[in-house]
DNA sequence: CCCATAAAAGACATTGATATCTTTTTAATA
DNA sequence: TATTAAAAAGATATCAATGTCTTTTATGGG
């Protein structure tokens, strides 16, 4: 309704690396996609997609795989769905109107402006790494039980 | 992003036949779907929706076409979404995750929750005769108005 | 009752999001 | 440098949302 899957991937995907990333240790994508029930190929991807944009890191070859970066945790969500999902959709108006504006608003304009002013709040306000509970011991699973 | 394409289609659709039907013409789907700009075959399914539910009269043959009747009107906006969307996907866990609840909540539960309550609020409290903006003359054109 | 008109119904087509599979590139290390 | 592990890349497949076309049904008027 609000977002993609490929975002809910993405973001499952990394705070399951920064769950086990703990050592440093990297992993890999049969892990991910194992663990957090995602079709492994289509993780991928979306992976790639994250490494490509610089938010997290990955090394080929034998004990390559996946590891948080820097930036990894400091990332806005916002970030994300810009890579996942791209913001420009945050503009399309309800009513698929073109030049609905705030000078010359659709019907919905205002409602639903307020609602994705909202949404676009929340998401700049909170980062990847605000989002580990790190005191929940079951965390990791609230992340992978999926059915 | 938020709602679908079906969704503002009928919601421009019935605005057309509210403005129009003021002196209790009917309106013919062909006039709608050239107005509006909307592919006539696939406005004949939504309009043919919102007649099945009620929220719209039609009749068939000459001198045919769609017209409101008394709770046209008084529909609220939610009532609309559920027949082009349906409601269940408002409770969709934006990460998929189908355990995910406010007992068991994913790390985006509770922003999910305040967006979605939000919306649900707007569009429970909102009426299709609310959104008539009588006053301004050039209303038909900003709801007809796609490019 | 017949004709014309317009919605209803349902079959079919297209597209974009989602998903899978295969091949290529990179990197570690023996 | 040969081997092998793993991501990157890209081709292909599936499915649901969106869009189109054709046939059927209902209705008003001659």
């Amino acid at each position: 309704m609000f977002l993609s899957k490929s975002f809910g991937y993405a973001l499952r995907g990394v705070l399951y690396i920064a769950l086990v990333d703990k050592e440093g240790r990297k992993v890999q994508l049969d892990e991910i996609a194992e663990k957090l029930s995602v079709p492994r190929h289509f993780l991928a991807k979306i992976m790639k997609m994250m490494v490509k944009e610089g938010i997290l890191s990955s090394t080929k070859g034998p004990y390559g795989g996946f590891y948080l970066n820097e930036v990894t945790l400091k990332t806005k969500l916002i970030q994300l769905v810009k890579i996942t999902d791209g913001v420009e959709q945050f503009n399309i108006c309800v009513l698929s109107l073109r030049k609905c504006n705030s000078k010359n608003p659709c019907p919905l304009h205002f409602q639903m402006l307020k609602l994705r002013d909202g949404m676009l709040a929340e998401f700049s306000a909170k980062k990847l790494g605000d989002l580990l509970d790190e005191k929940n011991p079951d965390f990791i699973k609230t992340i992978s039980t999926i059915a």
